[in-house]
DNA sequence: TGCATATAATAAGCATGGCTATTATATCGA
DNA sequence: TCGATATAATAGCCATGCTTATTATATGCA
């Protein structure tokens, strides 16, 4: 049983990337783009290791996304007047209409994923994924009975 | 409110399968080999199209997979005498050993993954996933008022 | 039979994500 | 100040997964 949890839970995130993207194809970007986008709109300035560990992804994931979305003039690196190692991203106007664009396709997604659930089981969902993150957050092989 | 529930998805089955990975790189095999491993001992001999088809890739992305557990010595390809565009996909004795290997892994990491979820909750959760599958399952562009 | 269409598999090209290794720069300690 | 260590970013290589296009083979219809 929780096997199929576990795939389960592979499963609808795959649909729902795949999803996203299909919606989002008319519009130019990728889910994953669209999620630095708009950390950048939040954080506009982040050093790159900053953003990589918000997004939880590796600094060299974050990087070559940072290189394509760079080439597509939706952000921008800028020198760190402080540290010469540091790049700091910010969006440009063409990046912010993207997340703009965005929006409603996402708002629209969500809600026909989560048809059917109510307010409270989405609040319980919501909850018992966060235990599932913090459970896998921890550092790896520090899980008890692994 | 919904966002962070498609974000917090996303997170949560990354988290997992490379958690998944971390553990089994000792086994040698990835996560999505080892699904095509599990599925191929349910259903010996089945066509590439058959086996896209059920784990829910393309076939090109389940093609590219055989190759590699081919050349890995774990499946093998055996011509259809039925249908010469076909290939049947068998397990090798040592593809079964690796699925055996991988068994108490796979098991002590979802039991870490969901640690501090009841019974009830893990059910409760299992429906839901099963819900926002089945939303997400839908032929693209049919959902209600996306 | 013979042509149009459908189907199984593969090829090419791209994006995401990981790992290990490398380069450049900061920082800390003797 | 200088040398060891840490940190930011990148390079190379690989696996997954997609889209579109191509090849070989089946099948259905006239």
């Amino acid at each position: 049983m929780s096997d199929d949890l576990g795939f389960l839970l592979g499963d609808a995130a795959r649909l729902l990337r795949r999803s996203f993207d299909e919606r989002a194809r008319a519009v130019g970007v990728t889910r994953p783009q669209w999620r630095v986008l708009a950390l950048l709109k939040r954080f506009d300035g982040s050093a790159q290791v900053t953003m990589a560990d918000m997004l939880d992804v590796e600094p060299i994931t974050l990087g070559r996304m940072v290189d394509r979305l760079q080439d597509a003039g939706l952000v921008e690196r800028r020198a760190d007047p402080n540290d010469r190692r540091t790049w700091r991203l910010h969006l440009t106007t063409e990046g912010e209409q993207k997340i703009e664009a965005l929006r409603p396709t996402a708002l629209a997604l969500f809600d026909d994923a989560l048809a059917g659930l109510d307010a409270p089981q989405r609040t319980e969902l919501e909850a018992m994924l966060n235990v599932i993150r913090a459970n896998l957050t921890r550092k790896p092989h520090e899980v008890s009975h692994g």
